[in-house]
DNA sequence: TGCCACTAGGACCGTACGGTCCTAGAATGC
DNA sequence: GCATTCTAGGACCGTACGGTCCTAGTGGCA
């Protein structure tokens, strides 16, 4: 049953959940955004909100994939370049907002880490499949790299960064903190790269 | 009122909502938890639970002042090192808890940035007074950087990162992630000082 | 012994939540 | 026209929450 109506109440809850949280967001709230008739309809489509939550995860995971990941994998780019453009899509993904809601999966991370141990396991696994993506194009770009870049830390540490920027930008409601931040980071990304660019040149290089 | 007893209420929330968030922390909960008699006697102290919210973000961010953002300020030290031990005490502070509780602000900020206002502003602050001891220190040492180093985005740069590791830290339960992210960050900004240490080779430098 | 001040402790209230179940009425088949 | 199926819509339930208020018991004092 994947119909139009159970997309509807995805769209609406996903909305919803990124803006207030979780556990702010009421079934009734989802009901309303929806314009269910009423309880029994929506729990015809889902047995439980924790059910919702979780789904609610996979979709937003899939458009993340979808809207974001993807560029990690374009074929006729080269890898590094890729992961600019990746970084410049979590931008623009986060003006379409305004800024305002944050990541999906970092909000529901901090709200749910520790309360809930079904959401942990979950979103711990989304974060998982993100830096696999980047590790791969790392592995992909290695001959650019120097020898003794560490992956697994890399891809970590691009992924906190990007999390904790999109944090900061929701609570400053200010975009330009996250476009200043991405910078940054490609330019430590830069430090990586074999073609011998010392960091205050690569400064210099956008 | 500086009371023991108010003191204890207050380390008893700040314990609960660190681990639990906000919202899920009931009234009930930390009158348990400060083993208080009753429903009054915990209203005799705070006049609601958003009070206590504030005044336990207020006490979060002395003891982090004290503890952590002191460092920062250690006249006798050099300043660039001074950031280094700070990034390190961060680590610390965050492996005292096995790295389960997550930052208090950066909790606070992903739960209630959209829901509640009054919060929103307070952790705002809260992280503005950070990024200016940042600021100020990195100014400090502003011979030692290249001219172009932007003390404004580069505190936030660090912010941001040591929040988001904090977040990944506790999303995966595992300190590791915070302490590479930490190597990583120490050597991101050693690429903006002014001795000529290329990146390639910051990277051997721990 | 009698009185008073104080407070521990809990009963209670209104609201909101997640979730279940029932009914009124429209659509369908004969 | 009548019976049957289906579902929109809401009444309802138990629980938990934030917050208020009252009672019963204790200790101090004359």
């Amino acid at each position: 049953m994947t119909s139009d109506r159970r997309m509807q109440i995805l769209d609406a809850a996903a909305s919803l959940i990124s803006e207030r949280g979780f556990t702010s967001t009421s079934v009734d709230d989802v009901i309303k955004g929806a314009k269910l008739s009423g309880k029994s309809h929506f729990y015809h489509y889902f047995k439980s909100k924790e059910e919702l939550g979780y789904e609610v995860l996979n979709r937003q995971f899939e458009r993340f994939a979808e809207r974001g990941l993807a560029i990690l994998r374009e074929p006729m780019i080269d890898p590094l370049e890729r992961l600019g453009l990746f970084i410049d899509a979590v931008v623009a993904l986060q003006a379409e907002s305004g800024g305002r809601r944050g990541s999906p999966f970092g909000n529901l991370a901090a709200e749910l880490a520790d309360a809930h141990e079904g959401f942990r396991i979950r979103i711990e696994a989304v974060f998982e499949r993100w830096a696999s993506q980047i590790r791969s194009l790392l592995w992909e770009a290695r001959p650019q790299l120097y020898d003794d870049v560490d992956a697994v830390r890399l891809s970590r540490f691009i992924i906190a960064t990007l999390e904790g920027a999109v944090l900061m930008t929701r609570l400053k409601r200010d975009i330009s903190v996250l476009e200043g931040i991405a910078v940054d980071l490609k330019r430590f990304i830069g430090t990586h790269v074999r073609d011998g660019i010392a960091a205050h040149h690569a400064r210099d290089v956008e």
